[in-house]
DNA sequence: CACGCTTCGGACGATATGTCCACTCAAGAC
DNA sequence: GTCTTGAGTGGACATATCGTCCGAAGCGTG
């Protein structure tokens, strides 16, 4: 790290410590240096990272985005399955060049569980023991599948490739693809390999966002 | 009043003020005399009503259901508008005679803006691609566990084996766990390691089959 | 205090998930 | 006909998750 920048790190150390302090023990600040992609500086380290480590959380996803440097709050998780709520704030040395990126993310388990009971304490009362889940997902990947094909009236194995990324879009939306080893039978209803399949659903994320986000 | 029953009213009466100050300020505690529909003793009259007066709020309404003695809790209101939760309990003499009826009516408001304030600050934030399955599966999840809490009036860190038995088993029927990257999750919900979840899974399972296929 | 029953916290092997890449194939361009 | 290009294939790999195991506590009992 050079001298520069430790300088800029610990003027930052401050306000870091207070806000990690502000919401203990359900926050952790973390600084990153992009240029580098390490963590330069963590209070309250809840996802265990350290200094020097590089940044695993993904805080800086998407920072190229231009006229914003506040981000967020958006939603992560540790690795034992706690949800955070994150933001992000991009500190800009006086040239205007991005110098660090501040990120709080902060556990919202607490919130939740409090909500909840409160909710509960609320609640209209009474209610039914909830459902199940919905279907079978095969019969929600089948439907889909079907529509689509219907719809374009070609078979599923000569479906272009803009036709497949519409579909997969659609599949992920669905929620087919955040079931448990949906992706081999998706890939098999599609016709296609395993392989053509995540090259095409990281495609049709891509496209996604860009499409929902063209900030 | 009879002696009789004034000799009980006196006897139930610190329970009556505790639950009153347990709850306090959000709850009156009113015990009735059914014979008469009279309010026998209140504590902490949200609803206003005094002592000798009718029962208003219709605390009494279904209490001839058979083979119950516990009531609710169930939505009522206040003329302001505030809403209330209440529970009834039917205490009975020694021959099993309906003697005397006590209601809790909770006043609602305060929890539901606090629930609201942190399901605001827990909110799944900004996020676009949206349209999940059905809902979040967490949500499910959320509400199974706070509903079987609920129900067996234990927090989750405090239930039986059995319980958890039980429970796990609903999430499984619900296809909580066939979601991807769930049992971390499902299990710190639980507050139980992952281990131990897998544990009790495959004993829930190995139970439902047995129930399931008696053969 | 020993004993039985649970859960904890890791270690580990087994699967499942994602990535990569060399190669094939088909359709147009030249 | 040959070249170029883009999509897809199969399979090798690197990770991540899953599910199992096991020794070490924690705890209520006798």
């Amino acid at each position: 790290m050079n001298s520069e920048l430790k300088a800029e790190v610990d003027r930052l150390a401050p306000v870091g410590e207070a806000i990690a302090r502000l919401l203990s023990p359900h926050a952790e600040v973390v600084l990153h240096d992009p240029a580098t992609d390490r963590v330069v500086a963590i209070w309250n380290p809840l996802s265990r990272r350290e200094v020097g480590e590089p940044s695993l959380l993904g805080e800086l996803d998407g920072l190229t985005e231009t006229g914003r440097d506040v981000y967020g709050p958006y939603p992560k998780s540790l690795p034992d399955g706690r949800r955070l709520s994150s933001v992000s704030a991009v500190l800009r040395d006086a040239d205007g060049k991005a110098g660090l990126v501040l990120c709080v993310n902060v556990d919202r388990t607490a919130f939740e569980e409090a909500g909840r009971i409160l909710a509960a304490f609320a609640a209209p009362v009474v209610q039914q023991p909830r459902v199940l889940f919905e279907r079978d997902w095969t019969e929600t990947l089948n439907e889909l599948v079907g529509d689509f094909v219907r719809d374009r009236g070609v078979p599923v194995d000569r479906l272009s490739r803009r036709d497949r990324l519409e579909l997969i879009g659609r599949l992920e939306a669905a929620g087919v693809l955040s079931q448990r080893r949906s992706v081999p039978t998706v890939a098999r209803a599609l016709k296609i390999s395993r392989s053509a399949f995540y090259q095409l659903l990281g495609d049709a994320r891509k496209e996604a966002t860009n499409h929902a986000d063209p900030a």
